[in-house]
RNA sequence: CGCGGGGUAGAGCAGCCCGGUAGCUCGUCAGGCUCAUAACCUGAAGGUCGUUGGUUCAAAUCCUUCCCCCGCAACCA
């Protein structure tokens, strides 16, 4: 079984932020979610490069346009590397690749006479460069950052017309209830199509943007963000018009997951499936909006206030996994969500307390008193087997039947969590301190040693889609090399008589920054 | 009346659909334990569940009034 798993395209314009770290991330969770239980996934991400934005400020820095661009999408694509983002493939919107998929759709659309020409009046900021919505405006009619009035300017371009889809869509939502995932977006997208929709510009005078991809029916134009920057989930597989499609294209998108936070929710459950049936492609199988993180008190980040959450800061900090690990396990399903350096350090330190020390705890000790080998279980009593069966099949519930979702990386990093108090719990409760130190209790105590260690290998492998490399080392630990698998989700899986190792403690501890 | 979401211990959240002892993590306090990373285990304190009115034997939960916050609408993940 394929999936297909997309980020948006970031705008280069700005710097990388924690948002898309996130929504990066998820995709790399799921990615990983989804190898385990043995799909085959393709995950793309990329930057959108074109636009008016981009142009002055290449323009600004002097720089050739392909060397300002590359080193703007660096920015993201290092950020991503960083977090060890096992993407299959970065779209860049400047690449020959892209630009042709894009030029063929185009010429796809305007084949079928869906794409209209007529002139746009609207008020045009010249500072801007933009036209203005009533709005944007002040209360004098301003713009607000030239402060001057904006002019009355008519300008040509074409359209896409919306509205003759607009009731396919509301069909479309109502009997696929879980298209668009969680349901309140479907809620508010439905709400978008209450009302009749406008005609979508998609061009823009290179008289004023030349940065795009130029219209292959008129050479004076480029199109605009919505038939360059969305055809970046098809053209990362190939698509050719009329079944010529690469193969990929043809195994991956029925499958698509595409991944986006709120503010472009209307981009992709409108205008975008709208485009596709024109280009006579099925919507994507789902999307998963999520919200926005922000900063301390719920308040937008800004780096006025000073609460930032930077990326790069907290990894230095941290390192990468305790920060997937935490945004997988604190985003909110139902709204946006906080992050503080604070909350991060509380996320890093229950990581550290629960599943860090377990493992040191319990590894420590038979390194003294087993030479280091997971004990032979002769008999488990009937406590120990629950524990081990609870966990095995909690995750191996989870990994079967979960479907990609914000709910799915929210309930098993919960589930992960609960499964280090528990085994923690099963630790003290059984004492193996005091049965190692009484030779009539071998064998309970090598039975409470196994059952701690398999529990630990089950919780390894539940955590790896979060954080792959802590896995793995608690997996070497156990004396289990490769990459876990769903398939591991069973009880007594450790081999008897394996050699353990201590190593350095996963989740160090972090000391309060001295003030600064 | 534009649309959607939120308001629950000091902090961050779950519970609401399908009404029935207010729960989780962090923090605080006390005790325990000593295998372990200032850890782990047990217990305690701390809440008029934003507000008004209603339905009900019973409301955080259903209906209603108002207030506050966030987002979208309009190129921030």
């Amino acid at each position: 079984m394929q999936k297909y798993i997309t980020t948006p395209i970031y705008y280069i314009n700005g710097a990388p932020h924690i948002g898309h770290a996130f929504t990066t991330i998820l995709g790399d969770v799921l990615k990983k979610f989804e190898q385990m239980r043995g799909n085959e996934v393709y995950f793309t991400t990329g930057t959108d490069e074109h636009g008016q934005k981009n142009q002055s400020s290449c323009q600004n820095s002097g720089l050739p346009l392909d060397e300002f661009l590359k080193m703007r999408s660096d920015n993201f694509r290092n950020l991503f590397d960083k977090m060890d983002i096992d993407y299959d493939y970065f779209v860049r919107t400047s690449s020959p690749e892209h630009k042709a998929v894009v030029t063929e759709a185009l010429n796809y659309i305007w084949n079928k006479g869906l794409i209209k020409k007529k002139s746009y009046e609207g008020l045009y900021c010249e500072g801007c460069e933009q036209f203005k919505k009533p709005s944007d405006l002040d209360e004098r009619g301003f713009c607000p950052d030239h402060q001057k009035a904006p002019q009355l300017l008519t300008e040509e371009n074409y359209f896409f017309p919306l509205e003759q889809h607009r009731q396919w869509l509301i069909d479309y939502i109502n009997t696929h209830p879980d298209w668009i995932k969680p349901r309140r977006f479907a809620k508010e997208v439905l709400g978008m199509l209450a009302e009749p929709l406008d005609d979508l510009c998609i061009s823009r005078p290179k008289s004023r943007v030349w940065l795009g991809v130029e219209l292959p029916f008129d050479k004076d134009y480029v199109t605009y963000i919505w038939f360059d920057a969305l055809m970046n989930y098809i053209s990362s597989l190939g698509w050719k018009p009329e079944g010529a499609a690469d193969i990929r294209f043809n195994e991956f998108w029925p499958h698509c997951h595409h991944l986006l936070a709120k503010d472009i929710l209307k981009t992709h459950a409108v205008y975008w499936p709208i485009m596709l049936k024109a280009l006579g492609i099925e919507p994507p199988e789902h999307l998963i909006v999520h919200g926005y993180w922000l900063g301390e008190g719920g308040i937008k980040m800004s780096k006025s206030l000073g609460n930032v959450v930077d990326p790069y800061e907290v990894m230095d900090l941290m390192g990468v996994e305790p920060l997937r690990f935490y945004l997988c396990n604190a985003m909110s399903l139902t709204g946006d969500s906080q992050i503080s350096i604070d909350l991060l350090k509380q996320g890093y330190k229950q990581l550290a307390n629960n599943i860090g020390n377990l493992q040191m705890r319990v590894l420590k000790m038979i390194a003294k008193n087993l030479d280091g080998k997971v004990p032979s279980p002769a008999a488990l009593s009937d406590k120990d087997k629950a524990l081990l069966e609870n966990l095995a099949d909690t995750f191996a519930r989870i990994y079967r039947y979960g479907e990609l979702s914000l709910e799915l990386v929210s309930e098993l990093s919960a589930e992960i969590l609960k499964a280090g108090d528990a085994v923690n719990a099963y630790f003290a409760a059984n004492e193996p301190w005091v049965l190692a130190k009484d030779e009539s209790q071998k064998e309970r105590y090598e039975a409470v040693i196994y059952t701690t260690l398999d529990a630990l290998r089950l919780i390894a492998a539940a955590v790896y889609p979060f954080m792959p490399q802590v896995s793995e080392k608690i997996l070497a630990s156990l004396g289990i090399a490769g990459k876990p698998s769903a398939a591991d989700f069973k009880p007594q899986q450790l081999k008897a008589g394996t050699q353990t190792t201590v190593g350095a403690p996963l989740f160090p501890y972090i000391a309060d920054k001295p003030a600064a």
